[in-house]
DNA sequence: AAGACGGGGCC
DNA sequence: GGCCCAGTCTT
């Protein structure tokens, strides 16, 4: 792919940041690393107005990286629980004791030091070694990578790695010289594809007076192709799946179990999906509907009120009073069921 | 190179 | 219903 030469394109972008880019958000005030490395793993896939309450929230839990690392995983998850892709809650733990152990506490400055930690790739990477640094590296993310494929018409298929690798060596080409300008470009063009190039009506395409400081510079734009870039040809394959939940309650208590370390929802407490201590009274309750990226869930939620207490339970079961149940690392949908339901009621 | 991995918001 | 979001890791 070839990039024809934008005139001023990294000199205007930073002017636009100090002008007109977002400067309060909670992780942009007092940039320590270890803020910064929180907020970019939470916002990996993931909205900033879902991040914003949830950041505040694990800040005053786990203040700085020795909480943190002296937590359990479990403590994490549970702080974690709602916000999806788990797999980040249980290396933001890893990577805090290694930051602990082997660098005293201390991120390095390095983004590919950075990117041998757990949970860190290349642009997460690049983003807190520029953030909290101030050190010369390029990000990549969804917003960047519409916002070049934009300007610079790219109208390949960005679900081919060929077509993102090419954005990467462009986005390198791109950075400031001067330093003192890093932390403006790269904010800049988060915030740039966050407010004004936009995924749904970037603001060239909007009636109202704002206008688009690239509108005579961007390929896109002059060719009347906003629309159909970034294009990504590869469709997500959604599975139908139905799951049985097994409810025990017993004197005030609802059982759960860890669901396995690996698959959805690894390492989070859930109900069985089997009927483990072979009852017939079941009630069956009306079933749930849980909508993912990938899979469209149908549960099957069964409640038994049982008479006694099953002696045997393995390691990673456990009954749980059911004012305590919600403090635990739970998928969305066990939560929202919980609180949905007046179990301790039937229980009476 | 392709899939797995959550949940929310927008169209 | 599909697609995307301050992506990374595994296969």
């Amino acid at each position: 792919m070839k990039f024809i030469e934008i005139k001023n394109f990294t000199e205007d972008l930073i002017s636009w940041q100090r002008a007109q880019g977002r400067h309060h958000l909670p992780w942009q005030v007092n940039r320590t690393a270890y803020r910064v490395w929180l907020s970019e793993i939470m916002l990996q896939q993931t909205q900033v107005s879902t991040v914003v309450d949830r950041y505040q929230s694990f800040l005053k839990r786990f203040p700085n990286i020795q909480v943190l690392a002296g937590s359990s995983v479990d403590d994490v998850l549970a702080e974690w629980s709602g916000m999806g892709y788990y797999t980040r809650a249980r290396n933001l733990h890893k990577c805090a004791q290694v930051v602990v152990n082997e660098y005293d506490g201390n991120f390095p400055n390095d983004p590919l030091l950075l990117e041998r930690l757990p949970g860190i790739g290349k642009s997460t990477a690049a983003a807190i070694a520029v953030f909290s640094y101030g050190v010369r590296a390029a990000i990549l993310d969804g917003n960047v990578k519409r916002v070049l494929a934009r300007i610079w018409g790219v109208g390949d298929d960005l679900s081919k790695s060929a077509a993102v690798k090419s954005l990467w060596a462009h986005a390198e080409q791109l950075l400031p010289n001067k330093s003192a300008d890093l932390v403006s470009y790269t904010q800049g063009l988060m915030d740039f594809g966050a407010t004004h190039c936009t995924q749904y009506q970037p603001v060239c395409m909007r009636l109202d007076k704002k206008e688009c400081l690239f509108k005579n510079r961007c390929q896109a734009n002059l060719s009347n192709k906003v629309n159909q870039i970034p294009l990504k040809v590869k469709k997500i394959n959604v599975q139908q799946i139905e799951m049985d939940w097994w409810i025990y309650i017993y004197r005030g208590k609802v059982f759960l179990e860890k669901r396995p370390e690996n698959g959805i929802w690894a390492s989070l407490w859930s109900f069985p999906e089997q009927n483990i201590f072979n009852k017939n009274d079941a009630e069956k309750l009306n079933s749930v509907k849980h909508v993912l990226t990938h899979r469209h869930l149908k549960i099957h939620p069964y409640k038994i009120l049982l008479s006694s207490q099953p002696k045997k339970i393995k390691v990673d079961q456990a009954w749980v009073p059911l004012g305590d149940a919600l403090k635990l690392g739970l998928p969305k949908p066990v939560s929202a069921f919980l609180k949905s339901q007046d179990l301790a009621h039937d229980d009476a």
